[in-house]
DNA sequence: ATTTACAGGACCAAATCAGTCCGATATGCT
DNA sequence: AGCATATCGGACTGATTTGGTCCTGTAAAT
């Protein structure tokens, strides 16, 4: 069922959490878990992993707490999956060449490397504000940014 | 690192390989793993699973094996990774909607549900003859026919 | 100094995945 | 009819990944 995993799918609400309530304070893991009625421990952990991949700062100590790192506008989904996920990449190859043995005689790397590019194309068009900003009935996520298209594709 | 499994991605090489040479007769999983250089009993098994999943006709028997069930025109990536791995669906909520018990309070799910949209539309846009194509130096898979834009997305 | 809160781990149970193997059944050939 | 060939539909196992918890140390504020 190609999914991402719940660590991942919890972190970017946690991040969408921070995003609508950002006011240049703080918030600490415990206010977080609570409001997004996360199992507390999840939250902390999850809240450690994106500020060491930079996504949020940590200011330890009281009063401490997490902050993003960048406005919401510049940080984009992939980058969130990134973060959390690890390297997109639906193919082994794609993420480790060399990796698959076959890969010299492999007919189909090709055109799955373009899949990733597409794919990665649409998820790095979307960013946190779009997630955190409220849905506006009848609105939706600006898709036509995607730009999914073959001049975007063209090259690597 | 989102990916999927390795049962998908020997399936759509196995498939691309039949593709490649469908000449009306049927295909022994022997000789598909021989010729793929693929373990012979992942093969056998991933070759009964597209089967069951109506993506191959078995013939049993002396001479038997496997064809495809459909031209390679009409079988889309999205087709055979859903075959393979189930529905695609980014989130928890996307495939199986009341699972979640944030779900109604949840300010993200709206923008996943078009990201999800975006992803099935990339990868239901690219079929299997793209894939077995012979990769003629400089040619592409046709990405412009992917037409991911805020028209195909306003309505489920 | 004490309290608050993050940092960096170790740790464990459960689920999933990769891979193998078997008996049953259907078909073609002699 | 009988045999060889192949798929069918399972069960099964070991390894890896995931989800989730907990503990010790350290930094900052009062």
């Amino acid at each position: 069922m190609i999914k991402l995993s719940r660590v991942t799918d919890y972190g970017i609400v946690l991040l969408a959490h921070l995003a609508e309530r950002e006011d240049g304070t703080t918030r600490s893991a415990r206010e977080v878990a609570q409001e997004t009625r996360l199992p507390a421990p999840m939250v902390r952990k999850i809240l450690k992993s994106l500020a060491r991949e930079g996504l949020l700062l940590s200011h330890r100590g009281a009063k401490g707490g997490y902050s993003l790192a960048r406005s919401p506008e510049d940080i984009s989904v992939s980058e969130m999956i990134g973060a959390l996920e690890g390297p997109i990449g639906l193919t082994e190859c794609t993420v480790h060449p060399g990796a698959c043995a076959q890969e010299s005689s492999c007919h189909v790397r090709e055109p799955w490397q373009q899949i990733n590019r597409v794919v990665q194309n649409a998820l790095g068009a979307i960013t946190l504000a779009d997630l955190a900003r409220p849905p506006a009935p009848g609105s939706r996520v600006p898709l036509s940014s995607l730009g999914v298209d073959t001049a975007n594709m063209t090259e690597a």
